[in-house]
DNA sequence: ACCCCGTATGATTGCGGTAACATGAACGGC
DNA sequence: GCCGTTCATGTTACCGCAATCATACGGGGT
């Protein structure tokens, strides 16, 4: 039945097999134009029965247009971006482009890499995380004329559009809610990727604001790799020996202040009366700790949804869709309970 | 500076301003053939100076070749795909092929036409989880005469290679385990998913295997969607509430089974004394816990990294690399604080 | 009977590269 | 000084499809 000839089908073959022109059975296969009922549903049938699937890439290049939209983030593995993919999958599913993910792992070579892979495909838009990226990628980028969403963060000069929030401001507002609750003895615990800038970010902000109430921060600790919650215990253990009267701890992440919450938890001590925490992002995961952990969403599912709206704003070319926009999210405090309400 | 010029860059831009053939160009920028190093460093000069970036679409239709890997997963957030994605990136970053993932939602039709959408680009290879598809995708997937292998699970009829685990069998040992540590009352808790096909298999083999020792599951309970930690909780609360006198729960995965034990420390109960746990997927997460979490290690990395290889090695054509290759791989079962030793 | 129009289909051309072959210059051996 | 080689470059012919224009046909208005 099945022809062994490995030459791949094409649409020659199709229009062999139902007895009409290429140009008919294209038209068909993309519901493009006028074709009569009949030849519609001969084509179709002679398509399904050889197996045929359209060759995209002489598609693309004929039509000048890829459905493509090319994704570009740090990590798969960041709990964090999972959420951004499915807020861009959500906004495009509707539509017929196609996101693709290309991962940097924090290095501004590997990002350029990635970027010029990427857009040696064409892609009807970009969306990539941060503001920060080498001036041979940022010019990459204008000279490519194609439509760019950075995404996360929005502290920086933008080089096209930007969908996020502002990590300088969270880390701030943190602060504030912290210093109104009433600590004062307060420790920063994260991540040591001196390339995660809006870690860096948050971290700026939280230190600049409690340095305008007079506070300086007590401690702090830096991590990289491992398991972030055992990280967050050992960092938690050392930071409290190495400094027995902290009364608040920030942490970069949910992840590492939930492994902190486990250790003080099993260590009795009182939470958040003796010891407040706090952590960044929102997932999901805190929801089955012992006690809900302080956090501030950070907006991750939206970002990513809105990001891809915009894309598909241009894309469908509405050019009252030209221009660029900056769209600045609000993330909100939740106090759960390791943070003592104002 | 820039010319404002939209007209997209082409080989002839950089042909013209560098004074050599489009050809030359091309065999520049690809490495190719003999170029003296005069003209190689003036064609590269011209093309930076231009900011061109080549047109793969272009290139992958004339060469009839196309550096990609079409990766088919369910599910993003899933903690396991991230790792498997891992092991594809490092097997595939010494070559030049790069992979493209496609999300299926655990859907068959929309695996289906992920596959379509994939296959149309005509990739080197395909990497798909799972060996349940359609019977549409499997003969599209035959009829691409492109190497598949399919992961993680080697339970099934194979359409071309296989890398994976026996979910099964490690069902079937994990309940081994637990008879030998002397359990009998043992309840499972796990995803509803019906189209979880692993999971299904890890409980069909674990069942089979307590059944041929006279042993019966005393409970079970299934859950979908929310905070898995949480759900981890509530599904041991009320569990234990219905069926108190059991001395062991397998949870179908790592994150409900930290969140039993959470519920589980702290109520108080002796563990793995008065209730053993296990779960399964050996995430880094269950290194922070209280107690570490009895599971088996489900090779994620391992399975990604030789699926990877398997395409290269057909990719880069050794035509002895032309058979279809079955790995199966033995996950360690891994007993933690949570499981008696035998 | 004429023209015009709308609908269904076909023929041609070109998208931006690359494979394969063709060309031309430089060079060394006899 | 002639020829075969090698290296560096150019020429030609596609790759598989879609944009565009051309064509054939049937009917309705006048």
């Amino acid at each position: 039945m099945t022809k062994h000839d490995t030459r791949p089908l094409t649409l020659r073959d199709v229009s062999e097999a139902s007895g009409v022109s290429e140009m008919t059975v294209s038209r068909v296969l993309r519901n493009r134009g006028d074709v009569s009922d009949t030849t519609r549903k001969r084509v179709l049938e002679a398509a399904r029965a050889l197996g045929y699937v359209p060759n995209k890439i002489a598609g693309a290049l004929a039509s000048q247009r890829v459905n493509l939209v090319a994704v570009v983030i740090p990590s798969m593995s960041n709990m964090v971006f999972p959420d951004v993919m499915t807020g861009i999958s959500e906004a495009l599913d509707e539509t017929e482009l196609q996101p693709v993910v290309g991962v940097t792992g924090y290095r501004p070579e590997k990002e350029e890499k990635v970027l010029y892979e990427m857009l040696s495909w064409r892609p009807s838009g970009v969306i990539i995380a941060g503001m920060e990226h080498s001036d041979a990628a940022r010019a990459m980028l204008r000279a490519s004329g194609i439509p760019v969403v950075e995404i996360m963060d929005v502290d920086g000069t933008a080089i096209d559009s930007v969908v996020g929030i502002s990590h300088r401001r969270a880390g701030s507002q943190m602060a504030q809610a912290i210093i109104k609750a009433g600590y004062r003895r307060i420790a920063f615990l994260g991540t040591k990727m001196p390339l995660d800038h809006r870690a860096r970010k948050r971290f700026e902000g939280f230190t600049e604001t409690l340095a305008k109430a007079g506070i300086e921060i007590e401690d702090r600790e830096f991590y990289s790799g491992g398991s972030a919650l055992k990280k967050g215990r050992e960092m938690t253990r050392d930071v409290l020996a190495r400094s027995p009267d902290l009364d608040f701890i920030y942490y970069s992440n949910d992840l590492i202040g939930a492994g902190g919450l486990l250790y003080l938890t099993e260590q009795g001590i009182d939470i958040p009366g003796q010891v407040g925490l706090a952590g960044f992002n929102g997932v999901d995961l805190i929801k089955g700790l012992p006690r809900e952990l302080a956090t501030m969403d950070s907006c991750r599912q939206e970002i990513g949804r809105r990001a891809a709206e915009l894309i598909v704003a241009r894309a469908t070319g509405a050019d009252s869709a030209a221009g660029s926009s900056r769209i600045v999210l609000e993330p909100t405090l939740t106090y759960g309970d390791t943070l003592r309400r104002p």
